[in-house]
DNA sequence: AATACGGGGAC
DNA sequence: GTCCCAGTATT
């Protein structure tokens, strides 16, 4: 059945760790409800993302789509300005259809078995555990980075948990180890142990509620695992980001449905992919928008690093007249533009447009 | 099995 | 700078 036998004391380990949960939990927005369809919007935002920085969102989110149903009938750029920031934008589209989902197909009921809740787009093995034992009280596992982390420790599990097939492992201690009585109190709590005593440097063992049930702290390896390899290649890219002016407008353009940042609008940019001189970016816009692009001037440069990307943009200001718009593009307003959702890099070409008075 | 997909905080 | 985070979809 399971990969290793389980050493310690599974109801004793059960009480310690529930025990502890319900003495020092947080107090988090998303713990305030019992609602299936707020828990499941906490559960996408806080997909690879900090409890601290989810919780202005998570706020704003709840309040601005109350119901699974207001959520559903919402314009998707109005739900990309409420997600920007954020990051992994696909999350917000992944949910939006997984909501219209539960409206037509579940009649507006988040369904409660795996292999449904499942079925939905953005909801993963993590996320339908999470659901499933906190919304509903189902004795499901709930296996993310923390938990993997956590119970490497108590039962010195070696193996690399960077290796996809690894998680596998993780899921059938949990389907041992839970609480039937309190599936929810177990797996967050196994997630809180994480964050705030079983952390990936430094552990508190000597704070940690289960230290006597933990195979490393016995032997004193548990700065040694998890077992984790890691390699990644960040690549660079070279842009000119253009903010072009007509009258008290500013062209802009939405990305592209798929890839990075989709769906998120920003200035035109154009890739540098050789040495290209400031002066041939008007002709190259000229070009492009087979129009008159002038008095382009270059009036900012950074940096902004992605996971696997990096951008390094200049940021131009230029005057258009008589352009050919693409579909893809539309003149702003500087009140329309705050409506526009948009990214990291755009904001920075924004604050300093505005710094400087051009919108 | 690898890679793409954001952004911010900790070290 | 590097690593990590309440992971999932795509290839």
């Amino acid at each position: 059945m399971e990969a290793f036998k389980i050493a310690l004391d599974k109801l004793q380990f059960q009480k310690d760790l529930i025990s502890w949960f319900a003495e020092e939990k947080r107090d988090l927005p998303w713990r305030r409800t019992s609602d299936p369809y707020q828990i499941w919007i906490s559960e996408i935002m806080l997909q690879q993302t900090r409890v601290d920085t989810v919780i202005p969102y998570y706020k704003r989110f709840v309040e601005k789509f109350p119901t699974l149903r207001d959520l559903a009938e919402a314009d998707e750029e109005i739900l990309l300005k409420q997600w920007e920031g954020l990051g992994y934008y696909s999350r917000a589209r992944n949910l939006q259809a997984g909501v219209k989902e539960v409206a037509e197909k579940y009649d507006g009921i988040v369904p409660a078995s795996r292999k449904e809740i499942s079925s939905l787009k953005g909801v993963g093995p993590y996320t339908a555990g999470a659901v499933l034992s906190i919304a509903y009280g189902i004795p499901e596992h709930a296996v993310d980075g923390n938990v993997m982390r956590v119970l490497s420790r108590i039962l010195l599990i070696e193996e690399d948990i960077a290796k996809p097939k690894t998680r596998k492992i993780f899921e059938e201690a949990v389907t041992e180890l839970i609480s039937h009585e309190d599936p929810s109190s177990f797996n967050q709590g196994l997630m809180e142990l994480g964050a705030l005593i079983c952390t990936p440097t430094s552990p508190k063992c000597l704070l940690c509620p289960v230290r006597e049930h933990c195979a490393a702290f016995h032997e004193g390896k548990q700065h040694e695992l998890p077992t984790k390899t890691k390699a990644k290649k960040n690549k660079a890219v070279q842009y000119a980001m253009l903010a072009i002016l007509y009258g008290k407008s500013v062209l802009m353009e939405k990305r592209p449905s798929t890839g990075l940042l989709a769906n998120m609008w920003q200035f035109p940019m154009i890739e540098l992919t050789e040495e290209v001189l400031p002066l041939e970016i008007e002709e190259q816009l000229s070009e492009n928008f087979q129009g008159v692009v002038s008095n382009a001037e270059k009036i900012t440069s950074f940096k902004h690093v992605f996971s696997h990307l990096t951008w390094n943009v200049d940021g131009y200001i230029a005057k258009g007249q008589n352009l050919n718009v693409p579909s893809h593009m539309k003149w702003v307003t500087a009140e329309e533009l705050e409506l526009l959702p948009i990214s990291g890099p755009v904001q920075k070409m924004k604050a300093v447009l505005k710094q400087r008075g051009d919108v």
